[in-house]
DNA sequence: TTCCAGAACATGTTCTGGA
DNA sequence: TTCCAGAACATGTTCTGGA
């Protein structure tokens, strides 16, 4: 009897028995990488994802998954189940076929499915388009040491105070609107400036959905909107606008002009061209950022002048979220383009700032703030 | 606005304003160490324990979860799902309280329960005795480098060819029956002859479930089989009867003398001493080995001189398990404890060799051997 | 308001059976 | 015999509601 045995063709040998035993290890899931043996509705993958698509395919359009990263998770074993939206899609771009699902109702329906999408076509190009992506999104591999899990906990959290995806569909919808109504009626100013309001007022989950701005009481909540939705409004109306590329509408992008000024629109359109590669991650904190940020240079200003009654509370939560920035952009861009990145940031910022200058005596864009603040603050709880 | 932070009390600042948020890290599941907030059912643990304990704990009597490997299962966040038996263990030691579950029937009948319990006193020592208990299992930590998942996931398969707990009740019920009787009639030749035969019997599993086994060309298994089949069998009844210490019934023992020889049976008894503070997964993994060893050193032998077809292959699923169960040694036990226990493991085999060679003029040994042999060769399929 | 048992939902694993 | 869709079962997560 052999005792002991050290030389390598050994483990081949244990390996080639693994083999033969028990099916083991072959190949990896197509999707997430787990170890996988079969194919499963048309491609190699681990049997939880083969359930996960057969339990989820068909049910796409019913209840249709959101992703809260934008749409750029990786998957992988471990953080598969975070994100059911980037699982499915992967499931699919991985060739997964829905018709293979026994008794799949695709199956029947997929001619009429065809017709249907053939009408609908007066979209523009889509939010989705890939040049716009940056690179792959991380933000699920918890296994890196920059962030612990509790700052990916945190993270997660702020970037679900900020729903893109519903103003995308807002622009969507708005704009299959305006395409079935006669030429001579499409993109006119009222429906536009109607259009900005809503998408305005949707940055309200920032603060409504914040815990620590909650957190703050009556008066600072209020100095620091009025300090900042100029900012935030800004911001995010002209991110949605590039991104949806409503802006490549010529009649869009006049009446912008017309309501904000000429100038004030091309500053910003140029603004946005710093931070043009980055992901709509970094996007939301930035926006995050900014909720908390005491910046009072604008003349422009109903209670200018007012002080914050816990000034050292507000730059806590902002010192909090700039070093959760800091180390998101790290893990996603390396250390050197982490830096060249925040320093884009901080001139964006700055480039939003002459914009908003420039913006502060059109009566459009300042009722258009103010609605918003006091629709804000209606809304928040009061604190004592 | 601050852009950068490095001092440490900054992550002070964040750590508390995480801990209120989101009420994360504060203890730790008693069960398996995952974080935790709550205390559940009486003890604080993390939720899949708190449901694993409610589904599982009332059904407790009903399906009797089973342990593979020797209910010494360590129980963490990685590997709690893969001995429920060990888990539940472990909630209940932990101090978890049926009776918070809402409805349960415990609460109710939990004075009917005592009294049933003071009536069941017949048995013996319990084959749980502590004191029999080697260091701590830990097979299920899969985080340990010298084993890979797949050696790991061949342990377990390996330990579940031998199912020693069936044994045990055997021996359990062998003994009730036998109190149960009139004191004259207890442990006859006859039937301690018997259950000695039925214990025997339950070794087919090794060769039946065993796939390198089933892999062998007929002839093969036959030629091992009339090696080594007196070497399982052997050790296989030394290790029950002394792990339920039905071996301390002194007429039991005086039965096992008479059947089987006083020098044969003492030599046992001294062999077992090699190898008392193993645990039951290396017992396992030494009747594997054993299965596949070619020795053939006994005069008493059907087929001896028989030459293997493949004796290449044979070593080689024999150098797999040695490998296995010296990976596995040194992982338990450190790799100097485990140069011990192996080579104790080397003397076992020849002091057991000697005791064969004392009883293999014994009729009932060699009779129950063959007959042994004829019932595995009839049940494992015929390979060609 | 906080605690925690449980419901409802989501995901993962193992086995079966038809092609 | 092998492949693989699905059933049945097991486990994990999130939210609700009563004390």
């Amino acid at each position: 009897m052999k005792i002991l045995i050290n030389d390598s063709d050994k483990l081949t040998n244990s390996l080639t028995i693994i083999t033969r035993r028990s099916k083991e290890p072959l190949d990896k899931c197509k999707v997430c990488e787990a170890p996988a043996i079969h194919s499963n509705f048309g491609v190699i993958c681990c049997s939880p994802c083969k359930m996960f698509f057969k339990r989820n395919a068909e049910l796409q359009q019913v209840r249709h998954f959101i992703c809260g990263f934008g749409d750029k998770c990786e998957v992988n074993m471990n953080n598969r189940r975070i994100c059911s939206s980037c699982r499915l899609t992967k499931c699919f771009a991985s060739g997964m076929k829905i018709e293979l699902i026994r008794g799949s109702r695709s199956k029947k329906n997929s001619k009429k499915r065809q017709k249907k999408n053939t009408i609908t076509k007066f979209n523009l190009p889509t939010i989705n388009d890939q040049s716009q992506k940056s690179s792959t999104f991380n933000l699920l591999q918890f296994d890196q040491s920059i962030l612990t899990i509790e700052q990916w906990n945190i993270l997660s959290y702020l970037f679900n105070c900020f729903d893109e995806q519903k103003q995308f569909s807002l622009i969507n919808q708005f704009i299959s609107e305006q395409n079935s109504l006669p030429y001579k009626f499409r993109f006119k100013c009222g429906s536009v400036r109607q259009l900005i309001s809503l998408l305005t007022s949707k940055t309200q989950s920032l603060f409504e959905k914040n815990h620590d701005f909650y957190s703050l009481c009556t008066r600072d909540r209020s100095i620091l909107l009025h300090r900042i939705m100029k900012y935030i409004a800004v911001i995010n109306l002209s991110y949605i606008v590039q991104q949806t590329h409503i802006i490549n509408y010529p009649s869009f992008n006049k009446i912008l002009e017309n309501l904000f000024g000429k100038t004030a629109t091309l500053i910003n359109k140029q603004a946005f061209t710093l931070i043009n590669g980055f992901d709509v991650g970094f996007l939301k904190l930035a926006l995050t950022i900014i909720c908390f940020s005491t910046i009072d240079y604008v003349i422009y200003e109903n209670i200018s002048g007012a002080n914050f009654i816990s000034v050292k509370r507000i730059m806590e939560i902002q010192d909090l979220y700039i070093e959760l920035t800091w180390r998101y952009l790290v893990y996603e861009y390396s250390e050197q383009k982490a830096i060249v990145h925040f320093s884009s940031f901080i001139r964006f910022i700055f480039a939003v700032h002459n914009a908003i200058i420039l913006m502060q005596n059109e009566e459009v864009f300042t009722s258009m703030i103010d609605s918003t603040i006091e629709q804000i603050e209606k809304t928040l709880p009061i604190c004592i």
